[in-house]
DNA sequence: CCAGTCACG
DNA sequence: ACGTACGTGACTGGA
């Protein structure tokens, strides 16, 4: 039988800074107890133990050990948003009828030897969990002990045996009191005896065992002279801090292992403490549900059908002119639900005589309408030739610019942490068969028309948020403009040259094959080389070459290493090869044939709501990372090829970002760079080297090329000075040299690093948010990542918003100069059209204009368009 | 399902 | 003294 015991203060510890700050909406702080489960569920998959029990510390009303007052005193207090997750991590722990152990005057790990020391004398084997290594002195046979660490959001445990104890520290685990006698632990204010540290304690420990032999061996014992001086002084504070180090194993619990037997969680009550602390992962993961709990009540929303065009037509009337209803639709519009004061219709293709002309009256006209998904739904409108209208809100795309970070706006989500109700899953109505004869069709509109109901709730407090925090230009005259956009460059796609492509591949493997076996023959023998583990085994153990760096799972082999590597073995420039061309093969050639649908064209996913910044991003497949900056991957672009008769016509911002800092930092001398139209790497390679413009190398232009971009990511001299190759001494001195002559830059990188933190969130010029709680964390690490995104996330999503202006008004523009050139992609600072040969010209300038014009700033904010064949040639 | 790697801006 | 650049998505291998 196994016992499994939590040290419940170090896990929380540990989550707690571990695990990105998450908060509820109302506030209160999440991820330790978050971080906490995530571990808990990890060990439980892990160790199946038969009982499991957490301990916690609880302060005595007397300190422990009143000779030495010091003890603990000290301790630092725990942050606020730590202690307030104590409570409730305690009320989950009782939901889940995980048994809890704590004792005035004791600390966990007391508790925690007290429990395994019970677990041992009925024979159970005990597993310890804790962060803290205090707890190695409890391992035994029976004994073993657990040690996690967490760090950004990733939790690993070493388990540790007697075994493994005695390789680390080459003597038996109780020692290990012996041991922080000696050299005492600053953290838990043990003194040790002054004067011996670690390396001492460590050689004393091994040599002369207990502290009590050390003593008695003191004079035979082979010591330097200042040691053993050292020792005879301190040899109270030695015994005193070996009483303070000692786990004590005989706790006043009357506990059996018995007592802590797994037990079925109190399902509703963790349901109910889960969806108040918003743990929508946790509630899927367990398959939590709301039976029996009192959630909120989801409001009634009666619910009639449509089923004659009179009702459709009175309907119409009553929806034009009115408040705005919501609109859901079925999969392939078989069937609209329409939603306002608290009612609910609902029309279906196969019970609606004239359900085409309601449906056209209903989406291709000015009758006001929210949606959620709007891409999705004028999709499908267009799929039956319905040009979609009159759309005045969204939920999605509104929880999007409210809260970038979310991740998921699926509307079941959103109803439960935003209304506070549970929603039917929408798979009972947009399953293939909801509505087929066999299934419940009754259920099915019920749950659509719960849908809709929730959708016009949620709109209602999304539009006085938005409104309160300036956003609702951004989603009416941005978002919402953009959807259909996307929507038609999604199903316009973009053809491929199948044979060109199959072709490519073919010439790829054969050269694969080629490399293999050479890369074999170098290795000696036959192995995977797309295994990094069999890989790195091959390089740096059988080989021998130089390990440069590491992975927290072993050696790394990526291509920075290999870089390094170069010229020490053959083998190396092989393998940089294949990697290369495997790249190419399995996610250009092999992956794009995957997705080349039967009109020979691929059809890209544009996903409006999923980065922080408020680019877009691009699925099944990503066309924004198709290859361009090596020759071979240049002939994948060049696969990509307009209709006969048709060019492309791609266009690309200047230095968008880099002319957008210039203007948010209102900087005099980037302006007046820009202005002058040189080479902006040039001009600051000029500034940075303090040499005139003529006389700037290319090496230089290079350096400062890379400082520019640092600028933008958030700078830190050690990460240019890795990028560049130089001293990290010299990069700062390039970055002194930079803020020095741009001293708006700096200016501007103080203010808004000073605003993020007062505010706790950052913006664009344009009002979208990202909200940075990592600012908020004691963790230098998460904070100084905040702070980075605090000075990048304005600028890359200013452009973004940019982009997005552009786009809405390049598409109008197509349409009202009558043109049949059509926007097919972006790729964040450049857009391409498909264009008839002869409106080339006319798109050129549209491209350029629009572009430019997209935006007015203190810098112009130049385009240039030019055109080709196929992707490759458009783009030079 | 995660880690490592690598493609893009 | 910390450990480092911002934003994405797809594929492979191996728990």
């Amino acid at each position: 039988m196994k016992l499994m015991v939590l040290d419940g203060n170090s896990l929380i510890n540990r989550a707690f800074y571990g695990v990105k700050p998450l908060t509820a909406s109302d506030g209160t702080p999440t991820n330790a107890v978050y971080g906490f489960l995530n571990i808990l569920f990890k060990l439980l998959a892990d160790e199946s133990p038969d009982a499991l029990c957490v301990a916690f510390d609880m302060k005595a009303p007397t300190f422990r050990h009143e000779q030495y007052e010091g003890y603990k005193a000290q301790r630092k207090g725990m942050p606020d948003e730590l202690a307030a997750q104590m409570p409730i991590l305690k009320e989950v722990l009782d939901a889940m009828h995980i048994a809890r152990c704590e004792r005035a005057g004791w600390e966990a790990d007391d508790l925690l030897g007290t429990m395994a020391a019970r677990a041992g004398e009925a024979g159970w084997e005990t597993v310890v969990v804790t962060g803290d290594r205090d707890s190695l002195q409890l391992i035994t046979d029976r004994v073993r002990v657990k040690l996690v660490s967490t760090r950004m959001g990733q939790t690993t445990t070493r388990e540790m045996t007697p075994e493994s104890f005695y390789d680390e520290y080459g003597f038996e685990p109780r020692r290990l009191i012996d041991l922080k006698a000696l050299m005492g632990d600053a953290s838990d204010n043990i003194p040790g005896v002054p004067g011996i540290g670690e390396k001492t304690a460590l050689d004393l420990v091994r040599r002369g065992g207990t502290l009590e032999q050390i003593y008695q061996n003191l004079d035979t014992l082979e010591l330097k002279p200042a040691v053993r001086r050292k020792l005879t002084e301190g040899r109270d504070m030695a015994f005193l801090s070996y009483d303070l180090a000692t786990i004590r194993c005989n706790a006043p619990l009357d506990f059996q292992p018995q007592d802590a037997l797994m037990q079925k969680p109190d399902e509703p009550r963790l349901y109910a403490l889960f969806v108040r602390l918003e743990f929508q992962k946790l509630i899927d993961k367990m398959g939590l549900s709301a039976q029996g709990t009192q959630a909120a009540q989801r409001p009634d929303c009666p619910m009639s059908m449509v089923t004659d065009a009179g009702e459709a037509g009175k309907l119409l009337d009553r929806l034009r002119g009115g408040q705005p209803c919501v609109v859901l639709a079925l999969p392939d519009l078989a069937g609209v639900a329409a939603a306002c004061d608290g009612q609910c219709f609902v029309a279906l293709r196969d019970s609606l005589a004239g359900y085409d002309d309601f449906v056209q009256a209903l989406f291709a006209s000015d009758i006001p309408k929210t949606t959620h998904d709007w891409k999705g739904l004028y999709a499908q409108l267009l799929r039956e030739g319905i040009d979609g209208q009159g759309v005045v809100f969204d939920t999605c795309l509104a929880a999007y610019l409210l809260d970038p970070n979310a991740g998921s706006y699926a509307l079941e989500r959103l109803a439960l942490s935003e209304l506070g109700y549970e929603l039917p899953q929408s798979a009972k109505f947009s399953a293939p068969d909801a509505l087929s004869p066999l299934s419940d069709r009754q259920a099915a509109l019920e749950a659509l028309c719960a849908h809709t109901s929730a959708v016009l709730a949620l709109a209602d407090r999304q539009r006085l948020r938005l409104e309160e925090l300036g956003m609702t230009p951004l989603l009416l005259e941005i978002e919402l403009p953009l959807s259909p956009v996307l929507a038609r460059m999604e199903r316009e796609g973009m053809a491929l040259d199948r044979g060109q492509l199959e072709a490519f591949g073919r010439m790829l493997t054969a050269r694969i094959g080629e490399l293999e076996q050479e890369i074999h023959g170098y290795a000696g023998e036959p192995f995977n080389i797309g295994s990094t583990k069999q890989l790195g085994v091959i390089l740096f153990e059988k080989l021998g070459l130089r390990v440069i760096k590491k992975t927290k799972t072993g050696y790394s082999t990526d291509a920075e290493v290999l870089e390094k590597l170069r010229g020490s073995h053959p083998i190396i420039d092989c393998i940089l090869e294949y990697r290369t061309l495997t790249k190419l093969t399995s996610t250009y050639v092999d992956g794009l044939l995957k997705v080349l649908g039967p009109d020979g064209k691929v059809h890209t996913t544009f996903q409006q709501t999923v980065t922080n910044t408020g680019r877009l991003s691009s699925t099944d497949p990503n066309l924004q990372n198709i290859p361009v900056r090596s020759e071979l991957g240049g002939q994948v672009r060049r696969c990509f090829v307009p209709r006969e008769g048709w060019v492309y016509v791609d266009a690309d911002y200047s230095q968008i970002e880099l002319r957008i800092l210039a203007h948010i930092a209102n900087d005099a001398h980037m302006l007046a760079a820009f202005e002058s139209g040189e080479d902006i790497h040039a001009v600051t390679a000029s500034q940075v080297f303090g040499v005139p413009l003529s006389e700037v190398t290319s090496l230089m232009r290079r350096r400062a090329k890379a400082v520019n971009f640092g600028i933008v990511y958030g700078i830190s001299a050690f990460s240019l000075a890795d990028d560049i190759g130089v001293t990290r001494a010299e990069a700062q001195q390039y970055i002194d040299a930079y803020l020095q002559s741009y001293s708006g830059v700096r200016d501007y990188m103080e203010s808004i690093r000073k605003k993020a933190h007062e505010d706790g969130y950052v913006a664009t010029l344009y009002g979208r948010r990202r909200p940075l709680p990592e600012l908020r964390s004691s963790n230098f690490n998460l904070r100084s990542f905040g702070e980075r995104v605090a000075l990048n996330m304005p600028i890359q999503g200013t452009a973004a918003d940019i982009m997005k202006i552009a786009m809405i008004a390049v598409d109008a523009r197509l349409h009202r100069e009558k043109l049949r050139a059509r926007l097919v992609l972006q790729v964040h600072d450049e857009l391409m059209v498909e264009a008839p040969a002869d409106e080339r010209e006319a798109v050129q300038r549209i491209l350029e204009e629009e572009m430019a014009g997209a935006a007015s700033l203190r810098v112009q904010l130049p385009a240039e368009a030019s055109w080709g064949d196929n992707w490759y040639d458009a783009k030079h």
